[in-house]
DNA sequence: CTTGCCTGCCC
DNA sequence: ATTCTGC
DNA sequence: GCAGAATGGGCAGGCAAG
């Protein structure tokens, strides 16, 4: 499959703001598509080369990639810049330099860019690492804009620096792929009537690895991707309220108050095979808090189980909760670990359990998952490992008070949780 | 060796 | 994280 | 109400340059 034809796809796509239009253009293209190819051309139009957890990052944003414009167009940074101007962004301008002086016109000789070719490159420059990589990867990124249509320039470009702005993005996807390959022919329903695919992406958001499964085998292929200890579960998020009647619309009388912790947020997944941490966006975070991990393996051995914690670095001493700039000096962290460890020293606040020892608990209502839960944490005993603090609510007007409390104990607010019929952990979705 | 740009990811 | 837009 | 894009503050690491 030729590149350009994924680009003039996406031209499309961003010719309509009509989200059933774009689902069908993304139909078409995926009923197109060699099923080979599927998961490259996913992972292609959601901006990445795999899934968020293994950490691919292609290391050249606005900057280098504009050097590696420059370099191809052979014009210069001034030049481009003002280009960007005019343009709008990046890749309009990286097209607009191509179309009137590009690398086309050496071209006689080359074959146009594969899907194939663009994946491989990207991934090649996201792989290359030390002294001179900078370079290698600006090297790299020219070469394959050297071969480049400005169309296809475009979207290269805009893929690199993350910005693509089709107007689409993983919802939209996940919709076509249902359509285009759980739905007979022809056929129409009322849209996110079913969301299968969306339902698995949910508890394994590797869109490319669910789209080569289902383009290859249909709805069979979508067998083998439960929920499963070491791969993230999509968060669940809050939105924000302002008052008490809208919490009161919103949750109903009778619901479940929750400290907002200052901190960040960590999904642990603890098994036979050891301690998998990841952060809210399913990034993988295990080597950066070690006492989280060694807190894990000694509170819950002989246990397999996906929780959610927020991590909130405290005085020990005190017990004072620290805000959240102290815990972001942890994040990302590799060298002096064991000093940050010392230095920022966390408390892990569970809030919501998601797997235990075979069972689903995702679709069990709230009262049943924290019940679970803080039995879970009665055999943690002791340690940086605390159930957050919960208020059953009779009354949500008394939450007053709770707030209040909150904010005295160094939290940023409360969270109300719905509980009864509906309550279920809603992956991927605001609904706290 | 230190400094500062750049990128990516947390909220 | 928040804010804005279009459907 | 949902999906997507754009935007902000702040931090750490990797690398290039001095």
């Amino acid at each position: 499959m030729k590149y350009l034809t994924l680009a003039e796809t996406y031209q499309d796509l961003q010719a309509t703001s009509k989200r059933l239009e774009m689902r069908d253009i993304l139909v078409d293209l995926f009923r197109g598509t060699e099923p080979r190819l599927m998961g490259r051309v996913v992972y292609l139009t959601q901006g990445t080369l795999g899934p968020d957890w293994e950490g691919l990052q292609l290391g050249l944003g606005e900057k280098l990639v504009s050097r590696a414009i420059a370099l191809t167009a052979g014009i210069s940074d001034d030049d481009l810049e003002a280009l960007v101007h005019r343009e709008g962004d990046l890749g309009l301008a990286t097209e607009a330099a191509f179309a009137s002086k590009g690398p086309k016109q050496v071209q006689l000789f080359q074959e146009s860019l594969t899907v194939d070719r663009v994946f491989e490159s990207l991934t090649m420059v996201a792989r290359v690492e030390g002294s001179g990589s900078t370079e290698k990867r600006i090297r790299l990124l020219q070469q394959l804009l050297m071969d480049a249509d400005p169309l296809s320039a475009r979207y290269i470009v805009r893929t690199v620096v993350g910005k693509l702005r089709l107007g689409i993005a993983d919802m939209t996807i996940l919709e076509a792929l249902e359509k285009a390959f759980l739905w007979a022919e022809d056929e129409e329903r009322v849209m996110g009537s079913d969301k299968v695919v969306e339902t698995i992406y949910n508890v394994h958001p590797d869109m490319g690895a669910i789209a080569l499964a289902v383009a290859n085998e249909g709805a069979e292929g979508l067998a083998g991707f439960g929920i499963q200890v070491g791969v993230p579960v999509r968060s669940m998020l809050a939105e924000r309220l302002g008052s008490t009647p809208e919490i009161l619309e919103k949750m109903g009388d009778r619901c479940a108050f929750e400290y907002k912790y200052d901190g960040m947020r960590i999904q642990a997944h603890v098994g036979l095979e050891g301690v998998h941490l990841f952060s809210r966006r399913m990034e993988t975070i295990t080597s950066q808090f070690p006492d989280v991990v060694q807190a894990m393996e000694s509170a819950f051995a002989d246990v397999e189980a996906i929780m959610e914690f927020e991590a909130v670095v405290h005085n020990p001493e005190t017990g004072e909760l620290l805000p959240f700039q102290e815990v972001s000096h942890r994040r990302g962290r590799v060298h002096g670990l064991a000093e940050s460890v010392e230095d920022y020293p966390l408390v892990l606040f569970a809030f919501d359990l998601l797997y235990l020892d075979g069972e689903e608990l995702l679709l069990q209502e709230f009262q049943l998952r924290r019940e679970a839960l803080e039995s879970l944490l009665g055999k943690a005993g002791e340690g940086p490992i605390r159930p957050s603090t919960l208020r059953w609510v009779e009354d949500p007007e008394g939450g007053d008070d709770f707030f209040l409390e909150a904010i005295a104990a160094g939290c940023e607010g409360i969270i109300a949780k719905a509980i009864g019929e509906g309550s279920h952990y809603r992956a991927g979705a605001r609904g706290w």
